[in-house]
DNA sequence: CACTGATCTGACCGATCGGTCAGGTGCTGA
DNA sequence: TCAGCACCTGACCGATCGGTCAGATCAGTG
């Protein structure tokens, strides 16, 4: 019953994974994730503070590199750069980490609040106002923001799609959708 | 304390919708809406026979309507005719349901699952197909699908655009990126 | 050998969940 | 006057949740 090797927090963190994706992070309980694993739900907690700490280790990678991204944006003088940069890393970010923005399948807005991600709202503020074109116009929000949603919400639907295809679909999409920057 | 008059059916509905809207229909408990209500959980569930049949009751007109547009598409016989009717008729479902939509807040896959909505499922793939117009590439299911999750998650946010420009803003985007139909 | 620290367990905790139940209250019609 | 009904309550239920805790196991080390 004992496992010999401690690679078990590795193994917590793929059977979380697992289970975020297939019920949601509210919809999986520690006791489901230690029955995946094969240890007791007290053995997760002693590899992790707190049930929060799990997704927060998963999701860590993703978030740097949106981080890096905001940056970017953030670099462009001109809207109409900013605009290339925002779409061309979105795309990016959503094909590269799809697996792990499906484990919040809908959940943003209550993951959201919780501190660990306070700030993710504001770069998804910036990178909606610089796929709308900083503009104030509501028709070039709504049009970013169903695209900024409607991305993040079914790129992990695509895991059997290759890379490149996902990657080329969606640019192909924000070219045609989005407004053109005056 | 005792509510003279029996309307307290309509409070609770009004009541939940607020509550699914502002935290999500699993993150909302029948005490919060018996709180909200000024009255038991046992009162709720007198008028409902559990917490599923409030939600289901919220979402019958805006089902109902959906049905309809299904045959609707069902009916067309080119592909082009379809797309064209399941673009119009999902941007003006969203509209003007965005209030009820709102209330799934991202939960749609879990609450999907339940059997009283069961069918809607295959409603959104036929949905998916027509908008896609009936196409089996990659790019163009893709397209679609970004689209039809990006109104359903977001529309709920513009409560405050008038259903006009919404609607404007809707079928432009659509217009814009979907392949027309060879 | 004894000791230590990392790993893990089962039993347990308080809180909350959806839902049940017996009974109280007040209106209505015979 | 009173039976009957719609409406509602507080107390309670079993289940499950995230999390705690004391202690068992075991490999390594001196």
């Amino acid at each position: 019953m004992a496992r010999p090797t401690p690679q078990t927090h590795g193994e917590i963190l793929a059977a979380a994974a697992r289970r975020f994706a297939a019920t949601g992070y509210r919809g999986t309980s520690l006791q489901d994730i230690a029955g995946e694993v094969g240890c007791s739900k007290a053995a997760v907690l002693y590899h992790f503070a707190n049930k929060e700490a799990i997704l927060t280790e998963l999701m860590a990678p993703a978030i740097e590199v949106l981080r890096a991204l905001d940056d970017r944006i953030a670099a462009q003088s001109e809207p109409a750069s900013a605009q290339r940069v925002a779409a061309e890393g979105f795309v990016d970010l959503a094909v590269r980490f799809r697996g792990e923005i499906a484990l919040l399948r809908g959940e943003f807005p209550e993951l959201l609040q919780q501190p660990d991600f306070a700030h993710i709202q504001q770069i998804s503020e910036r990178l909606l106002a610089a796929l709308a074109g900083r503009s104030e116009r509501a028709s070039a929000r709504i049009t970013a923001f169903v695209l900024l949603a409607g991305i993040a919400e079914t790129c992990g639907e695509f895991a059997d799609v290759p890379d490149e295809e996902l990657r080329d679909a969606l640019l192909a999409l924000l070219r045609r959708a989005l407004a053109p920057v005056h």
